[in-house]
DNA sequence: ACCTTAATTGAGAATAATTTTCAATTTCAA
DNA sequence: TTGAAATTGAAAATTATTCTCAATTAAGGT
């Protein structure tokens, strides 16, 4: 079963125990395709009659992301939202301020100079985030109009 | 005047009035080198007896965000930190996740990485942000210890 | 299967940052 | 100087998140 793996692989962390509230999310993160925050849970598990409090949704983020099964895609507009880590590695992202569209891609030379950077500044890089905003195709094309 | 400057070469917007709040606001922010959050303000202000309301001070930092007198450094930690933009050309930062030291840097390889993956996605590049995080020099050697 | 106990949960209160409301004040153009 | 429109301060409201604590549950040993 492919939930428990993941609790294995990632969340063996001596007296952490696999509890519904944590295998219910867990699901949802993992078939879900787009990027969620806390109320994205809560709201479609309630709808599905499997509601979990908000502050366990909250404590169950937290838990995954120290773990690296989730990890954070952008926290503007003071709001975290995050993604799904397995299978889908690091990357960046590209968000239309117009429609709020988010693409993602990955470069492999951007990745390299910013350790380049690091290393000039003695700075020990353990993660980063890029957000590039700006007008997607479909937006600047209407916009033209 | 410079302040007067600055709210003629940005903030002539019809109706914009040069107020007293205003003012103090935007010459804290211009002779402040620091990055700066709205308590900052309203705490430096307050100190030397020129108190301003919180709620002026967000609306005056919504004002300078939109047009451009500041830009957001940071707003992680659901904290947003602010930076005066004038004389100050686009930079990324490191942020060190110890000790909280903001690490400004330029490069402009990344730069032209970033525009050419958004011509790729045919993406109108507006404005980025990036954040490394890690270790600066100092809190690594000393968790080394 | 049953017990024990430490981990976890839900509900709601608490907190932090920011935004809104609204009556009183201030700016600025005529 | 005046008056309309913009802005302000104070306090209430909102949003996102965290904390508190009594009640519940998972997991290992019997």
């Amino acid at each position: 079963m492919e939930i428990k793996e993941i609790f294995n692989n990632y969340l063996k962390n001596g007296t952490l125990k696999i509890t519904t509230p944590r295998v219910k999310i867990l699901k949802f993160i993992k078939f879900t395709k787009e990027h969620f925050d806390a109320d994205d849970i809560y709201n479609n598990l309630k709808e599905n009659q499997q509601k979990i409090s908000l502050a366990s949704i909250y404590r169950t983020l937290a838990l995954f992301l120290k773990n690296g099964v989730i990890r954070i895609v952008t926290h503007a507009g003071r709001k975290a939202k995050y993604e799904f880590v397995k299978d889908n590695p690091h990357h960046d992202h590209m968000i239309c301020i117009k429609c709020g569209k988010i693409i993602e891609f990955k470069n492999d030379d951007i990745e390299y100079m910013q350790k380049k950077v690091c290393e000039k500044y003695n700075f020990i890089l353990k993660e980063h985030n890029m957000e590039l905003r700006g007008l997607c195709k479909n937006c600047y094309k209407k916009r033209k109009k």
